[in-house]
DNA sequence: GTCCAGGATCGGA
DNA sequence: TCCGATCATGGA
């Protein structure tokens, strides 16, 4: 899945057998990856700053240190998952994969942190990308960790629920600013709730994530998923909705049936199934009724 | 100005 | 249990 291939200039140089930096950051996993030129990708992540280039075979790690690379990133990164495996099972499921996967190839999806993750996407109900990047940075802006560059780290549960609601609420949340408030407070009187959802069997630890104030089943999967709890989670949003009803199920499906569906067809690839159809929907506005190109 | 966004919650049928 | 209205904000 990788090979370190050398560490000059305390640069990390990494060959990756399956990995697009653009598809990985901006396919709706994660807030905190930008990139000026399409080259080179600066995130906040794990509390901290790290910055990247890809050259189509391998990685270029900046101000890198091979151990620092093998304790957090290699997990962070999901190194050790075969996705050309994954990618191959699921082409031959159908056509409507078949492209799905050759448009989303080099996704990776990442294991980011459980409390960002928890927030970042309570933040993202009935709201749009850029719109939550920006809360995102505000929240960190106002109750984060300053890091080295300038920027800022996630905010932890103490600082967010320290904070007035209304000091919350300039970070321009709107009514989902409540939800920060209440479930940081929430979190803070419950310190091992982490580590408890980590022990859970996934459904046991859905059905505890959706008792916290903001959550639902959507918000609870991309949990799930995201900070690597249960890569077979399946998040419904509008866009997956609308994918799955155009093209398995030809008509209006509710969520669950579409849920039940997906862990029968995808099984323990729903996670990563899910990502390629989420990614390939949104971008080719599939089951919208436009005709455009 | 209108429509929409990686939904969840609440009250009433 | 199910359904519709509502929620705050700003991107497109």
């Amino acid at each position: 899945m990788y090979r370190i291939v050398s560490e000059e200039n305390n640069n990390l140089r990494v060959e990756i057998s399956d990995f697009n930096p653009r598809h990985t950051f901006l396919c709706g996993q994660c807030f905190r990856w930008d990139s000026e030129d399409g080259e080179r990708w600066t995130g906040i992540a794990l509390g901290q700053s790290i910055s990247l280039s890809w050259d189509g075979n391998a990685c270029t790690f900046y101000n890198m240190s091979k151990q620092e690379f093998m304790d957090k990133w290699v997990k962070y990164f999901d190194l050790e998952t075969d996705y050309e495996l994954a990618k191959n099972i699921l082409s031959k499921k159908d056509e409507h994969l078949y492209q799905a996967v050759i448009h989303g190839s080099g996704i990776r999806l990442l294991r980011q942190d459980f409390y960002e993750t928890l927030f970042s996407f309570l933040i993202s109900q009935n709201n749009n990308i850029p719109r939550i990047k920006k809360i995102i940075d505000s929240l960190s802006m106002n109750f984060g960790i300053p890091l080295e560059n300038g920027r800022y780290g996630f905010p932890g549960i103490t600082a967010l629920a320290d904070a007035t609601l209304e000091s919350i609420n300039t970070c321009r949340g709107g009514y989902r600013c409540r939800y920060i408030s209440d479930t940081a407070k929430r979190l803070r009187d419950l310190p091992t709730f982490r580590d408890d959802i980590y022990k859970l069997q996934p459904e046991k630890a859905r059905e505890v994530l959706m008792s916290l104030p903001g959550v639902g089943p959507k918000v609870a999967d991309c949990v799930l998923l995201y900070s690597g709890i249960d890569r077979t989670a399946f998040p419904i949003d509008r866009w997956v909705k609308r994918v799955m009803e155009t093209l398995y199920f030809k008509k209006e499906t509710d969520e669950k049936s579409i849920r039940q569906f997906s862990r029968e067809y995808f099984g323990e690839l729903s996670g990563i199934a899910q990502q390629y159809l989420f990614y390939y929907a949104r971008e080719k506005k599939i089951g919208l009724n436009v005709t455009e190109q």
